[in-house]
This record gives structure tokens, sequence and C-alpha cells, in this order.
DNA sequence: ATAAGATCTGAAGTTCACTTGAGGTGAAGC
DNA sequence: GCTTCACCTCAAGTGAACTTCAGATCTTAT
């Protein structure tokens, strides 16, 4: 047998709350079975998925935007190494524009220590490139802003 | 005259919209004196500070901890060099801590590519080093967890 | 002097990513 | 058989960071 896991067994080994493990499956992230007496069960490639989100989730990602890559993952069946590479390096690419980003802050920064954040017109600080609007209600994302087509039209 | 803005010039200026900038005052990140009619009037160097907050939001803190570190500043008069280069180095320690974070992440994918995501127990996105649990309730910091003394007691 | 547009306040609403709670069922040990 | 603990559902609450709304007032241009 395939050894399925509890929600209790995944919530352990993921270090996630078991409340959060089921809120993954009602936005779709994950799956499972039910057992005759309606309690879940998680295929073990489950827990790598679990991991696969929260990694996504340190570049910045929305739950939103996560489901939406990885239900190019299959749900049923283990996925093959091709759609893991696939993905990773969709990520990857995301990672370096992130981590480019905060290069750059870093580096305006610098420049602001050097200057003494005297000069208004050369800060780097005060003048940010990316006076970006709105984006309509709700919390902001904290690392950068959203790509253009997720805003909302006005 | 010191040529005081408004706070549409303020939002103009700055990109954000005018109902954030009273919630930034609202939150103590930056102050205004007042017209003869109750509008707002704001320094130029509130301009900076707020080029300041949103910087540091991006690098992931909560407006609570960027209050009190811009509470050092001088709110009635513009800041010194001394004060802003003590902050900025601050914030570079952070900055850095945060881009060494998102490095490993990436070299942890891309030791996934190569081991193509199948042997569970060496993948590092299967097993992430930091099964952080529960940080209490409300939405989670997207760039890594928060210090331990900020964890609510159980 | 007046109309248009900017600004004011306070309360309530919004989104995301969850958690908490109430009330009930399933599985395991004694 | 009973207790105990894990699990179930559904609804409501939470925190951060804002936005929206309503109704009133201020500023500015004509």
């Amino acid at each position: 047998m395939e050894q399925e896991l509890s929600i209790g067994e995944v919530a352990e080994r993921t270090g996630l709350a078991v409340s959060a493990i089921r809120y993954y499956e009602s936005e779709g992230l994950i799956s499972s079975t039910r057992t005759a007496g309606n309690q879940r069960r998680f295929h073990r490639d489950t827990l790598r998925r679990i991991g696969f989100v929260r990694a996504a989730q340190r570049v910045g990602l929305s739950l939103e935007e996560i489901a939406e890559a990885v239900a190019g993952l299959p749900t049923s069946r283990t996925p093959t190494r091709g759609d893991w590479s696939k993905l990773s390096r969709r990520w990857r690419g995301r990672l370096d524009e992130q981590i480019q980003r905060l290069e750059k802050l870093r580096d305006d920064l610098d420049s602001c220590i050097g200057c003494g954040c005297l000069s208004l017109d050369t800060c780097a600080l005060y003048n940010p490139e990316d006076a970006a609007a709105s984006l309509g209600p709700g919390a902001r994302y904290l690392l950068g802003d959203r790509p253009a087509d997720t805003v909302p039209p006005v």
C-alpha cells in the first residue's frame, strides 16, 4: 500500500498548522482522497508540493499565482522530473529578478550613505523610479509590485 | 517660505494614494502641520522619509517596525547626515540578510533541478530546515519568518 | 461671488492567508 | 462500553495595510 498520510502527519512533517493544510486544499494547492469515515489522506508527494508552495511564497508569490503554476503538475500521480524542473526553472527566473531588485536597493542605500542624503535631486531613495500607483484595495505585496496585467481596471 | 506641500502633491510625487499618506501619518511614519483651514502641509523632507519607508517595506519590514526605526529621526527638522547614515546602515544589514536568504533558496532550487526532485530525503525543497510553526493569526510575512521575540506566547 | 475641485473626518469595507470556535463524527486504547 | 484524541464542516474572526464612502469644509480659478 502507498502509505497515505493523515492531515496531522502532514502538519507535523511540513511544520504547517492543520488549518493551513485544509486551507491550501480549499485553494486548490494540494489535493487529497478521503477514507470511508471522510478523513483526508494525502499522498506523500503532497509534502514536496507543500515545500514548493512555501518556497514560492518566500519568493513573494501569492498563493493564487502559485496555485496557477502548480496546476500544471499532475494531481493524481507523482510528477516527472520534467514537470518539476520546468517549474523550478520558472521560479528561478523570479528568484533572480527578486535578488536583483534587492541588490539594486542595497546599492541605492550605499550611494545614499555616500551622499549623506543631502542632495535631494540625486538621492535614489528620494527618487524611486518605480513610483507605482494604486494596486487596488487590500494588503500590498511586500516584494516589489505585481506585473501590470494583474492591476485591476479602473 | 519653506514651500510646504499639500497632500495631493505628496501623493503625486511619491506615487502613493492620498489615503495612504493619511494612513502613514496616522501610524506616525510621517507628520504634518495644518493650514488655517485644517489642511495638511508637508515638509519637503517628507518625500524622502516616504521613500525610505517604501524602501524598507520592500525589504520586508512591517510599518510598525519602520515607524519604530524612523522615530529616531527628528520630525520637526531635517535629519542630519548622521541620522540617515545610521539608519541606512541598519537597513543594509537587513538587506544583506534578505539577499542571502534568497540566494540560498535559489541554490536549493538549483540542486533540486539537478536531483530531479526524485530523492525525497535529500531534496532541499522537500526538507526545509525552517519548518516554522504558527506565527499567530493574520497574514504572514512573505520574506522569511520574523525574529523569535516577535512570536506571541502560547 | 461662485463653481469646481481638493481636502477634511470617522467609520466601515477589502484582500490575503490564515486561525478560532462551535458542534459533531471517527479511530484507538483500556 | 467508554473515554479520549484526531478529525470533520462551516462560519466568523484576525492583522496588516490600505481604500472607499458620506457629508462637510477649504482653495482656487473665473
